[in-house]
DNA sequence: ATCTTAACGGAACTTCTGTCCCATTAGGGG
DNA sequence: CCCCTAATGGGACAGAAGTTCCGTTAAGAT
């Protein structure tokens, strides 16, 4: 079998290709937005974006292919993450900016989607380790920045704790799907700084 | 407009109607395991669990329809909550007990449905908040046993001890979909007691 | 034991999903 | 500027998903 070549639209990624490509992708987007994952139909994206139906298969494949690289594209766009000086600043403002994401209409319904593709999905399971690495690593400086002042204590994950602002938020959003507000960013911010202040993120425990 | 009845199958739900069900949700868990929530077809099911799909699309409707019931029956199932008599040996008790829940592959893998189908379901997402509404309930009892016992600060909100305790492991199962270890959860449980302990979930904070 | 009817199951049917083929359009190298 | 061909798009097609109709089975009341 001769080794299956790249995907369709990388060879010459040029005007129209990169036309169909952000039309499909801003037609998913609206789609999963009005319809959620469930409800993303190939069809429907293609009519949607106005191209043809064939053009959406033979390029995504499948709903989750579409939500997949959908992730991809949000993942170049680089978030910008702060520096306030503090370890509470910095954590505060992470969690607002999860808080925001996912608040955000068509940014939550993106992360649900691909959560929901992820599921039974490798590709988009892919995708999103990628998104959620990146970002994590990134703002993973801020803790370290913490760690070099003496707010925290030495050998804190820094990652982890970055993770631990995120986890409760992403749990009311996908679990209890109790609304994602200010006050429970808040929260979580600080209850993941008193855990990391305590040494619970510390190499030995 | 006649008002539309209740379901099919609450009026006589003796013999062949619980035996349908059970068949059939059997079929359903066993079709999860093996291809996922974006695999799950009414058709499968029904040939799978010896019944016709007519009565699969009656009963339940949709894919979502089967996973919701699947949860309400799981709901059913009272966990055990320990009581270890101290708050890190309740909180490592209840890490584990999640731990043991999604390593589980048939229950992991209907947890990953539920969360899946809940996105874009109200029904599914119903059983899912009735499911971890009772059981972050009876374990939250241990911490405010706890608090009782001054083990943590008065004011302790039991409940979101809990959910912190949940929450990173279900962030791994779903977002970063890093295998769940009984290493991270007990460090899950650990750093939800010192966040507790520091009254990061006492009122005022 | 008998009767009523809720619930089931088979089969035909419609709609939607996904594939294939081939003509048309336009990127980008020469 | 022209040519080659990657990429698109329409239309026809096969198969799966979902619906409807109606006859059959058995729960549960009398």
């Amino acid at each position: 079998m001769e080794q299956e070549s790249r995907l369709a639209g990388t060879v010459r990624p040029g005007g129209r290709t990169a036309k169909v490509r952000a039309a499909v992708l801003t037609a998913t987007q609206d789609e999963l937005v009005e319809r959620g994952f469930h409800g993303l139909s190939m069809d429907q994206v293609a009519a949607r974006a106005g191209v043809g139906k064939t053009t959406v298969y033979r390029r995504w494949g499948t709903p989750s292919g579409l939500v997949a690289d959908l992730m991809n594209e949000l993942a170049d766009e680089s978030s910008p993450h702060a520096d306030t000086g503090t370890v509470e600043g910095d954590l505060r403002a992470n969690a607002l900016s999860v808080l925001q994401a996912v608040t955000d209409p068509r940014l939550g319904a993106t992360f649900q989607a691909v959560i929901a593709a992820a599921t039974c999905d490798e590709e988009a399971a892919k995708a999103l380790r990628a998104f959620y690495g990146r970002r994590v690593e990134e703002w993973a400086k801020a803790v370290d920045r913490a760690v070099g002042r003496g707010e925290l204590p030495p050998g804190t994950d820094a990652k982890e704790v970055i993770r631990a602002v995120s986890a409760p938020l992403y749990y009311r959003l996908l679990v209890t799907r109790e609304p994602v507000t200010a006050e429970a960013a808040e929260r979580s911010a600080l209850r993941a700084l008193a855990a990391a202040r305590a040494g619970a993120f510390a190499e030995g425990a």
